[in-house]
DNA sequence: TATGAACCTTCCAGCAACTGGAAGGTCAAG
DNA sequence: CTTGACCTTCCAGTTGCTGGAAGGTTCATA
């Protein structure tokens, strides 16, 4: 089939399958007009790679892992140990979020919103 | 002072200055020798962007931020405005990653990480 | 006075992970 | 035969810096 099927297929833009292209994560045969050619197995890799990035995998990391797949003899603690990084990563990820959120909402709530210029976000901002 | 010391006092990299000069955000005056002349206004201003910066402002929100500070006749709710919306931002990105980490975690837990190739974190990124 | 370290300058390149656009080739329908 | 939807490659831009090269300046010390 052609790019736009697997995008479609995919999930992932045309644009995105060309990059994974270009960075050797997937490669398409080519038919005589010079076309990108997926098979099924290549709309499977895709899928795969759609579903990890949106796990918040790096591109690099999805390449680890696709690697892992493809190889029969892995043990699946590699891929476990992958997963438990990434997992502990987005842990602290929300941790500092959350702490952003306390200081942006305790910020938000003691500025009155009015059309007075007086405004102690600015001053927490300015005077730390 | 040199940029060195503006670097020190404000937590800024001196990189991270001088690009904020490029694109206009700060413009420090010159000494005979060509180097950088930070004043304590400029330094008030680069710990304003780093304290923006680190509420998870983006540099042009910084620069709309920085632009109302020294905009003695602004409303205090245009900058509640600006900070209300990166509030929600931040709310959809904290429930984004606790959704991931819900899923991450449940993969992660069903996988019994051992030597045997049999994954269900790769069956799950492979099968959806 | 010379020298060396520690500053400073500019410019160019690169990171991640795409996205947009230009310029052009191909294909199927009407 | 034309129109429009595809497809191709290539180049540039995004965000927010960061690294490095090549060179100028300054200051303390031998």
């Amino acid at each position: 089939m052609n790019i736009g099927q697997a995008s479609e297929r995919s999930g992932l833009a045309a644009k995105t399958i060309r990059y994974y292209e270009d960075i050797g994560l997937i490669c398409p045969d080519r038919g005589a007009n010079g076309y990108r050619d997926y098979a099924e197995a290549h709309v499977h890799k895709l899928l795969f790679l759609q579903r990890s990035r949106g796990l918040g995998f790096s591109v690099e990391e999805c390449r680890q892992l696709l690697a892992l797949y493809e190889d029969k003899s892995r043990a699946s603690s590699d891929v476990k140990e992958l997963a438990q990084t990434k997992l502990n990563e987005i842990d602290r990820k929300i941790q500092e979020l959350t702490g952003l959120r306390r200081t942006l909402e305790h910020l938000v709530h003691a500025c009155h919103g009015n059309d007075r210029p007086d405004c102690p976000i600015l001053e927490e901002l300015s005077d730390g």
